[in-house]
DNA sequence: CTTGACCTTCCACCCTAGTGGAAGGTCCAC
DNA sequence: GTGGACCTTCCACTAGGGTGGAAGGTCAAG
């Protein structure tokens, strides 16, 4: 398969798929006579995997850790469980500072709406802030 | 004022008042003779706005926009407004969407932690996932 | 024979908010 | 005259996940 129905077939663009090359996510493939890379089918099940790791919210890089393990011959289940355990967490903190960053502006934005403009001191540009 | 204490009383380092600068959030101060840049000291208070509004949760090219509002002359505090309620629902969407890739974490986590690794499909990689 | 759809490589750029460091100039005190 | 604390400019780099484009090769159809 060349690398446009490989493309194709996964969903991604092949700008993605030499990206993946590059940073050692999928396997240098054969070359046709004509320097064509030339693509064994099943590296769609690789290409799937990303894929879907990716919409489960996983960094590439998280992606990269569990497939490796996956070379080594292992099941990779327990190191799939503890990642997605992490990304949890990590994605726990992100929404807690989020949140907590929505607040501060919401005071702000509160204090903006109840305020007269005319309380505004021009050497500080903006009372609101 | 020299850029050192300029950055010291603002509790910046110089490096980020050059880059101000750099990005037209400050203007070019002045240069003594030996072509150190020489502030007034009003430009602390434009330094404090800038980290007030950093502090606030707002972008440096947010920042900029109200700073070319105040420099027409207008008062920014409408501009202010309107950046702090776009500001919200920024944050709430990105809250959401992050709520949203928790629950898809959350959900392939609980699979892999219920299943048991035998049913895994070394063709798929993971079955997790 | 040419057009167009593929493919190749390589380099640059996007974004944010700066930071790190090199190479060199300036000033003051000791 | 020298050490150290400043200052100057410029260039590169950070992370993530690619995308855009240039310059050129290959292949099949019309």
């Amino acid at each position: 398969m060349r690398i446009g129905e490989v493309a194709n077939a996964a969903g991604v663009s092949t700008k993605a798929v030499r990206f993946y090359e590059e940073i050692d996510l999928l396997p240098a493939p054969a070359r046709s006579a004509n320097g064509y890379r030339d693509y064994h089918p099943e590296i769609l099940h690789r290409l799937g995997f990303i894929t879907r790791g990716r919409r489960a919210g996983l960094s590439l890089s998280q992606v990269r850790e569990i497939l490796a393990l996956h070379e080594t011959g292992q099941t990779p289940c327990a190191h799939v469980r503890e990642t997605l355990h992490q990304q949890l967490a990590d994605l726990d903190e992100q929404i807690a500072a989020l949140s907590a960053l929505r607040a501060t502006v919401a005071q702000h934005h509160h204090i903006a709406t109840a305020g007269n403009p005319n309380d505004c001191d021009p050497e500080q540009i903006c009372s609101y802030l």
